[in-house]
DNA sequence: GCTATTTTTTAAGAATTGCTTAATATTTTA
DNA sequence: TAAAATATTAAGCAATTCTTAAAAAATAGC
């Protein structure tokens, strides 16, 4: 679980920093708003923390912006500004949670873990007689086990994931290969291939389906 | 939006409902923690909010008593129990929030909201009997999917949109195909054609228009 | 630390799908 | 009724996706 903590006092960042590595998340920090939403834009972050008075660009802006082009990724303000009016702004930004200075690190633990409970809680996932056992990293179609690939178990887990939904190339390309610029490339054919290969799907009626024009979609 | 209040003092509970009712929200409440468990797994809830001090069975119990069965329903405490240890046990028993009393209610509504955010997502577009999912790139007309193409979705997509509006064909070519000069052609004309006979429309009475000499519009 | 193996990526041709044009038919309006 | 606008159809062309093979990169074994 990768946070990026955006706060411009040092002592304050390595306090958290240092805390949080010892509970097991990887860290990355930003001293001004700026370099936050940098970041923000460059790589897929699990949670941000957020100060609110920050060199260059506020933490009320920054969350605005972050809120413009993500809404899932949670963010929490941590910050001294304490009054009903400010922590009620701060929500209406987009945040999902608004911990006063000083706060107790235990507690900011636990409201951390909140957004991470039911992450892994969809252990084993499904999609018609496939099935992906993610603690143990195995697919299984008709209770038989299908040899896949790092890359491939990732594509297939996103999409039986977004389930319903159309996951679109721009999508594929940034959340299951994490670049984030434009990029012309062919290799989700190459593994949408290789997946439909294995899992012996026949492209036309099977559970994954080509949206042309736009990428892919998994049904039951 | 269904919100359990479990709470013993009524004054709270009066003062609560009302407030919550006039934000749109139906409210159902539960003076013990018995009652609150039973309704919770009677009725689905789309958010709990819970007291700490409850006859039968408190607060903190029931939390984790809902929470064996059901991992995704958002519950946030409320009470007069304000410590660190305190927060953190509510939390640990799997609540989403922790509000101390005395809270300020405006804050509250916005850190229900916060729950209620993300669930609006899927945007599903109608035109009398036509429906348009947009996550599932899909359309039906009487519940019966129709396959449109690229284009025709986006044009149909589009048209509904700005259902009740005439669309120019200058707009349709700028906003629908992105082409920003003039451009002497007759593809809408094949495209509106190809929407029309898939989704059967007759071209006189039915659910999109010709506007002679402008263009075409939508309406139910 | 080098080699063998597996995995990922690139690239290029084949197949498919859908877009656009253009030619013709129909409708509307003056 | 003639002229203009829109509807309809079919066919060539363009773009996307599929498929395969081989190069590059990463991983594991010795």
């Amino acid at each position: 679980m990768h946070i990026l903590i955006v706060e411009d006092e040092a002592g304050i960042v390595q306090f958290l920093q240092q805390g949080l590595e010892e509970e097991g998340y990887t860290i990355t920090s930003a001293s001004d708003g700026l370099k936050g939403f940098e970041l923000s834009q460059k790589e897929n972050f699990d949670l941000i923390l957020l100060d609110w008075m920050l060199p260059k660009m506020t933490g009320l802006e920054l969350c605005k912006s972050i809120r413009l082009k993500n809404t899932s990724t949670p963010i929490i303000f941590l910050t001294a500004k304490d009054t009903v009016q400010e922590t009620i702004e701060g929500l209406k930004a987009g945040a999902n949670d608004y911990i006063k200075k000083p706060f107790s690190f235990d507690e900011l633990v636990e409201r951390i873990k909140i957004h991470f409970r039911n992450q892994n809680e969809d252990e084993i996932l499904t999609l018609g007689s496939i099935k992906i056992d993610i603690p143990q990293h195995r697919v299984l179609v008709n209770e038989i086990e299908v040899a896949l690939t790092q890359r491939e178990f990732e594509l297939l887990t996103y999409l039986v994931k977004n389930k319903g939904k159309v996951c679109t190339r721009t999508q594929i390309i940034e959340d299951v290969w994490d670049i984030h610029f434009e990029y012309d490339t062919g290799v989700i054919d190459v593994f949408m291939n290789a997946i439909r290969k294995k899992l012996n799907l026949k492209i036309e009626q099977d559970y994954i389906k080509t949206v042309r024009g736009v990428g892919y979609i998994a049904n039951d």
